[in-house]
DNA sequence: TATTTTTGACCAGTC
DNA sequence: TGACTGGTCAAAAAT
């Protein structure tokens, strides 16, 4: 009997010593290992483009799990590489809480949402387009007389799957907050912004890149007007880089 | 009360 | 000419 409670003894306290050894690798080992399996901007598949049957441009997806990819072009073509957002958030929901979650940037106040790109923004109207999945949104500058324009696709559950700018602001960048104080770069003023990515650090110290393609590139006929300064700018899905 | 968002209507361009 | 589409307006609702 005695040799029994022993047993029972040696088997409790062991098994304990098994949870705490295995919480201590979850903790410190799987979870920085997951961080690193998220995307890198270097490491892309090949990709296999199809032309659209409409506008005979391409869109064509990277087969790399965390990876949006989509391509343009008629003659030349272009190449985006973007995180898969809800893929990212999910990993974020699942145990990284030291980046921005969906639920935290759900419930961003109005100034919070200004400084996306430093600019305030009111909405005038939506549309379901024709070709797109989800509705897109159209937006003004507040800024009295401010010709600048941008219109943005979300999916239902808030995503932003393409931002489309067109025009210049006639003024400089409203002060920006202290959540996302540097590196917001979005539509530069005068446009001298090259093609590349982009990236704003928040005052948290969370990077959020994206991609810019300027419209110039796109080939004739395609639906985003170029105005006589050629500044109509498309922005992809904004992804997001763990730390 | 002021500002922003929503949403149906309207308009211009294209086929 | 009429249907279709995308962009904008503007009144009502929401914040
Ligand atoms: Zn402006």
């Amino acid at each position: 009997m005695c040799s029994y409670l022993c047993l029972f003894l040696y088997v409790y306290t062991n098994v304990h010593i098994y949870i705490y050894i295995y919480i201590y690798i979850y903790i410190y080992l799987v979870r920085p290992l997951l961080c690193i399996q998220l995307p890198t901007w270097s490491a892309f598949s090949r990709l296999q483009a199809e032309p659209s049957p409409t506008t005979g441009t391409f869109t064509c997806h990277c087969s790399q799990t965390l990876c949006n990819t989509r391509t343009w072009g008629a003659s030349t073509t272009i190449s985006e590489h973007v995180p898969n957002v809800p893929q990212l958030v999910n990993a974020i929901d699942n145990g990284v809480e030291t980046t921005t979650s969906q639920k935290e940037h759900e419930h961003m106040t109005m100034a919070e949402k200004a400084s996306e790109d430093g600019y305030n923004w009111r909405k005038y109207g939506q549309k379901h387009v024709k070709g797109s999945e989800f509705p897109r949104s159209y937006y003004k500058c507040t800024h009295a007389n401010c010709p600048m324009k941008k219109m943005l696709e979300r999916t239902h559950d808030g995503q932003i799957t393409e931002i489309i700018y067109r025009g210049q602001h006639d003024h400089p960048k409203p002060q920006p907050n202290r959540r996302f104080a540097v590196g917001a770069v979005l539509c530069s003023q005068g446009g001298e912004k090259s093609e590349g990515f982009s990236s704003l650090t928040t005052g948290e110290g969370k990077t959020i890149f994206w991609y810019v393609i300027f419209h110039s590139i796109f080939p004739p006929g395609n639906d985003f007007a170029c105005n006589n300064r050629s500044q109509a700018i498309k922005w992809t899905r904004p992804g997001i880089l763990l730390h």
